[in-house]
DNA sequence: AACTATTTATAAGA
DNA sequence: TTCTTATAAATAGTT
């Protein structure tokens, strides 16, 4: 989607790369926003540059934020984790959409917006960011914990499975004697 | 870029969410493939869907988000003292301690400090905070891609131990039979 | 950094 | 699910 069709191949040359990289890097991180905002999931982008600078992006959810929040902090007192200082700030928006309808009209309302509002924006959006941190690392901790689980129950299946086996091997090594020895046991005496 | 325009919020029919879903995150992985491609880039996107599902995108076939954070560790022996990717902003500090140190210092200091240097400060804590950022995030990832490993390698164990279960269970199943059945059998012919 | 001609992605419909 | 198509969005090359 350009001037023209780009062929699938590395740009050679290095100014062309560089800008293509920087405006679709930006792309990418809206792609990956908006899957997250539009499906209610969580995504993680992360990029490698060839000279080793690390770029990446993660999306938050805007659902049922405080629940979750309250959620975690009951269920994970964990002090690595600990999701950042509660300020006590609280937002008076419903919802995460409502305080960005909020940004956006400080956007556009342009100079007409005072100090103290801006510093008031400044919270709420810092809290919302707070958040959203916080589930995320939540959502990631509870998918760890779930692979922990589902890997605790393979192991022991694993386990159990062995010793069927181990027994199932034994019988058969019984059985797998020659038949002339086995008419010799008491089992077929009659 | 349909035949209407969405409004970027979730989208709350539950079935055009999960065709949203689906369509959007081939996009994204389409989208991280070709900046993979055109910019020589490594990417990976990761996708923790609401009930649990974990997607990967990784560019470079072989490679796994795993394979790929480790050639990072490696490359970056120091990651705590790089110059963090959308600030550029680097320490001038050795250490977090240090940084730490300067905080108490200027806490206790109260009123001395200037506001430069207060920015100063700003600035270098920031910069921590994205250092510490990454790198939970990096941690996370190389946790959930070696429990994926880990779930991967008990599954096939499982599956193999079960089909060997079952030629086992097979053989005893024959071996059970009443003696006179079994003399009857070709096998005991002679 | 903006612009704009094109290409690409995708929402809704079938 | 898969295909089609009208339309929105992204972006390659330009300024």
């Amino acid at each position: 989607m350009g001037r023209r069709k780009l062929e699938m191949k590395r740009i050679e040359d290095k100014h062309s790369r560089q800008v293509t990289f920087s405006k679709r890097r930006l792309g990418l991180n809206n792609k990956a926003r908006q899957l997250s905002v539009l499906c209610d999931v969580d995504v993680a982008v992360v990029v490698f540059s060839s000279c080793g600078n690390l770029y990446e992006y993660c999306s938050g959810s805007t659902e049922s934020v405080d629940a979750m929040v309250s959620r975690y902090h009951k269920s994970c007192p964990q002090p690595e984790e600990r999701p950042t200082q509660d300020t006590g700030i609280s937002t008076r928006f419903k919802t995460c959409n409502e305080l960005l309808q909020s940004v956006k009209r400080v956007d556009e309302e342009g100079k007409d917006v005072s100090m103290s509002d801006m510093t008031e924006l400044e919270k709420e959006l810092n809290a919302a960011l707070m958040h959203t941190r916080s589930r995320k690392t939540q959502l990631m901790m509870e998918r760890v914990s779930s692979l922990r689980e589902q890997e605790k129950i393979l192991s022991d299946e694993n386990k159990e499975l062995n010793r069927q086996l181990q027994v199932a091997s034994a019988v058969n090594q019984y059985c797998s004697r020659p038949p002339q020895k086995l008419r010799a046991l008491p089992l077929f005496k009659d």
